[in-house]
Order: structure tokens, then C-alpha cells, then sequence
DNA sequence: CCAAGTTTGTTACGTTATAACAGATCGCGA
DNA sequence: TCGCGATCTGTTATAACGTAACAAACTTGG
């Protein structure tokens, strides 16, 4: 969480440390922040962890499920409410799907790759892109609160697969 | 739909004449790419065009249903396909919810500016970002096929209004 | 007219998300 | 340590969004 990764999450990588490493990231900034990660907001944390890959509020669902942490749509809805608010996980509105925060600190912004395959997610930021943006708003007189960019494509393994 | 609109659909304009305009270009688009605008199609595509407002998908059912020409979703989702897949509509990811076009021709994309308060949406095309964007997918090994990027916030109006 | 392809319309169902409310837990000051 | 307000958890119920599968109607070209 607190720096951009140095890896690509298309390309194989340690992803036991990369998931540690992400947990450890968001237990600090909670403490910092005086956050609280309770059990099901951990839960649904660590599953989104497993893996680079988004999935529905329904899939996680069935982990707090496993986990005894409750079973209706408002608990992980919540959990996600939180997570989303505080920049640990991010929604793809494409999938209607969540993914876990990459990259930065903080409620943030950034451009998703969305492989339409296997459903796997990497982060970029792209502060020119932003800049674009805010120009092309201006001349809208617009008031830009949230910004929402995702590519949708397949990943090079994806690809390659002859998908 | 046959070029970029002169005006900002957030200001005040002759939208009577930006209707009929619209419809005029569909309609052409049609008849020279051997596309059929049949009466369901067309019941959509004037819902659409009634506002620069995105509508849900069960909004425009209603409007079907008014119109006697069939209530069950399908119908709307099947109308919806087409305009979406011919470059007549957009989907608005972030609110579900779809919006005439008011930009291109054939299939395209483009930046929507979509005011939380009122849903109006305009459209902005930025081939700078979609460079930015090329950019950064190849370092990723990432073949695009979609690019959606959808910018929320408030109208120079609905700002105004002390929202 | 006939056959093949496209479009319409229906039933039924699956998925995603929220409202409303009761009970549990936490943090803090008396 | 005890209470008290705020936050969080968990439930029931329901709303909103979307699709599979199939039969009937229409369109187009021979
Ligand atoms: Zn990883
Ligand atoms: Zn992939
Ligand atoms: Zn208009
Ligand atoms: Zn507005």
C-alpha cells in the first residue's frame, strides 16, 4: 500500500510477499489512522489479497460465510464500504467487482487494466492523464469529484492463450 | 451524431433542435450502414434523447411499455444492444444506466462528464489520454479492446445549486 | 410462396445492492 | 468501574439490474 509496486501483476511474482506485504501496508496505515479493521472488514481484505483478481461482493460474501462472520449482503457490502472509503480496495465498475489497492495511500485514483479473461487487475496512475482531465472539465464548467478509468482488454498470458 | 456538438449539453440550448438533429442522424447512419431503427430501437433511442439525463434500463422499459411494444426486459436490454453496439448510446458504468450519444460516428469512445445530482452526462472526446492510455497498457503486455472512462462530479448548475 | 435469418415477446430466474431496525461492541468521561 | 454516545454487526425483507431459453412474428432473397 505504500509505495507503486515494483512488479507487473500480469507477470508471475511472489505473491506471498506481496500479499504480506499489502496486509502489513494496511494494518500500519489503520493504526496511523485510527482505523479499525475489524474481523470482516480483515476477512474481506485477505481474500481480495489472494489473488490480483476482482471479485463480486457475492464471492465474498461466502468468505465471511466460511469465516462465521455473518451471511447477508449487508455485512460485506460494508466491509467493502469501508475498505473502498480508505483506499485499500477499489471498485471495478466494469465487473461490478472489487479488487485490492496496489499501489497507493489513501483515499486515490488510478487507471485499471481489466483483463476481460481471467479477471485480473493492475493498477497505473497516470497524473498527465489526470491533467487532461481537468482540462477538458474546465471548459464544462464541471466540478470533477471522482474520476473512474478502465481499460478493458485481455493480458498478455490471456492473450497468448488464444482467447 | 454526425460531429461533435457546438454547444455543451450542461448549458442551456434549442434541445428541440439537438433532438431532432440526433434522430436525423441515426437515421442516416442507418439507412447508409443497412441498419434497421425498428420501432422498439427507436422507442429507446427518443427516450434517450428526450434529455442529456442517463436513464436505467427500467426507465426505458417503461417508456416501451407505454408505447405498447412489449414489457419485459429483454426487449429493452435487445433495443439497448444495438444502439450500444452501433455507437448510438453509451452505457454509463458507474450508474448503470445509458445515455444518447451526442459525439461520434459508428462505435466509438469518449470521456463522460456525469454530474452526480442532476445524472446529466456530456461527452468529450480526448485522444491525447487514449495515447496516454496506449502507453501505459503496453508496458503491461496489455491488449485494450475498451477504454471507459467516466468522470463524476457537478454540473457548472447543480454546483451552483449549493449541492 | 418458401426457407433462412433476424427480431420480438414471454416466462422464469440469477445477480447486485440497499432500507430499516435490533443487538453487540467500543471508547471515553464521570 | 460504570454508564453513555457512537460505531459496528447482523438480520429480514425487498428493490434494482440483467440474462437464459424458447416460441412466434417478421424480413429478405430465391
Ligand atoms: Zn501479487
Ligand atoms: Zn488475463
Ligand atoms: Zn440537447
Ligand atoms: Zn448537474
Amino acid at each position: 500500500m505504500t509505495e507503486a509496486p515494483s512488479f507487473d501483476v500480469f507477470q508471475p511474482h511472489d505473491h506471498r510477499r506481496c500479499r504480506k506485504e499489502a496486509l502489513a501496508a494496511v494494518l500500519a496505515e489503520c493504526s496511523a489512522r485510527k482505523l479499525r479493521l475489524t474481523p470482516p472488514r480483515r476477512c474481506v481484505l485477505e481474500a481480495l489479497l489472494e489473488e490480483h483478481r476482482a471479485m463480486t461482493a457475492y464471492e465474498l460474501l461466502d468468505r465471511l460465510r466460511e469465516a462465521g462472520l455473518g451471511s447477508q449482503p449487508p455485512v460485506v457490502y460494508r466491509a467493502l464500504d469501508f475498505l473502498l472509503a480508505n483506499g485499500f480496495a477499489h471498485r471495478i465498475e466494469r465487473l461490478s467487482a472489487f479488487v485490492a489497492c496496489t499501489h497507493g495511500e489513501g483515499a486515490h485514483e488510478a487507471v485499471f487494466l481489466v483483463c476481460r479473461a481471467c479477471r485480473q487487475v493492475a493498477e497505473a496512475s497516470l497524473p498527465a492523464l489526470a491533467r487532461n482531465l481537468e482540462a477538458e472539465a474546465s471548459e464544462h464548467a464541471f466540478r470533477v469529484e471522482r474520476v473512474a478509468i478502465e481499460v478493458e482488454g485481455l493480458c498478455a498470458r490471456c492473450a497468448g492463450a488464444g482467447a
